[in-house]
DNA sequence: CAAAATTTATCTACTGATAGATAGATCAGA
DNA sequence: TCTGATCTATCTATCAGTAGATAAATTTTG
């Protein structure tokens, strides 16, 4: 039986393949253990408690969406831009075997979750709608657009894809992120 | 011990309020019993199984939501009418303590939900595109659209609102909603 | 109408499975 | 030999679901 030194990785990165699958609710110790091959206790090993493991789970796939988004700075010039990079953002979770972003899972069952998971989740969507305000700030959208105005469209648009991934999932049809409408709500 | 006429009622309407709090995994038979004042094998007298519950708690769900939207043909003229009037539908969801909208929780978890809830989700979802389906297209908006715009604009409404719902539970921030952009959506 | 049969609604008590979590042994490597 | 990582074994609590009893209400029948 040769050592295996990821297995606090693979713990992660299975428990984020479930949560977002089935939930918090809908996976186990002992699925992530069956999983990986290692016995509950290891799993328990290095994550105590499953708040725990949850709270790092959504902090770890935060970290990974903002760095792929990179600096707000260096987002595309028009705003058409900024939409279609966040776009194909959400699209990649979903194309990935029909999976629901993470937070947007976790925001679903938030009224009974951890603290330390919620906490979490909705750092997600501060620090993801603070990229795409400061993202569409720079554009010629931006201008002449009060703070209110960009902040309402960047709620929105983070509202509407996490709706869309939600409703594509329920109709088992990815095809409906596609033709969703984001682009009208720069349209003004 | 005077009996309870109201007992299946009874648990439908809390097997709701548990599922728009923690989702379809978060409650128990026995949540619902302790939570009525009977026994979990009464529950199971009701409705046979969870899957059975849970797919005529969706089924009740929807017809309720699609009475009070009522009749396409009686929608109002402008879509903007059309709009705020299925977002007083969903905002009402919210306001009764922070819930979500039942079948966006289970549209979330649907990837582990047994066949007879998700069938009932889709439901949700069909119908009610339909209904603002044929309501848009009623409209001075709806007049010189294509079908497919304005089945586009629909199913990003439908999603705009599913999403903020999502996001203002998880800020526990019910003003989010109010603050969306769903006329942009007919801005073009 | 009144007795008998049936149905309805609830209970107690239980099953096998699974949950999250813990204690203590073991084993490999530095 | 000490430390990190994994194991076996177990705990208590809870899960969905079932069996069988029972009392009351209802329906059927003589």
């Amino acid at each position: 039986m040769p050592r295996n030194p990821d297995t606090e990785a693979n713990i992660l990165s299975l428990a984020e393949t479930l949560i977002r699958k089935n939930g918090y609710n809908g996976f186990s110790f002992r699925d992530l253990a069956s999983g990986i091959g290692v016995k509950s206790s290891s799993v328990h090993y290095y994550y105590p408690t499953k708040a725990d493991l949850g709270a790092k789970v959504a902090r770890h796939y935060t970290d990974r969406f903002l760095n792929a988004l990179g600096a707000p700075e260096d987002a595309p010039a028009a705003a058409e831009g900024v939409i279609a990079k966040l776009h194909s953002q959400f699209e990649q979770a979903l194309r990935k075997d029909g999976q629901m972003c993470l937070c947007g899972i976790l925001a679903a069952e938030s009224g009974g979750l951890p603290d330390s998971v919620i906490n979490e989740t909705r750092a997600f969507f501060n620090r993801t709608s603070a990229w795409l305000i400061s993202a569409l700030k720079q554009t010629s959208w931006g201008e002449g657009k009060t703070d209110t105005q960009v902040e309402s469209a960047a709620i929105s648009m983070l509202a509407l894809f996490e709706g869309a991934l939600l409703m594509a999932r329920a109709n088992k049809n990815p095809d409906l992120f596609d033709n969703i409408d984001a682009l009208g709500l720069i349209a003004r």
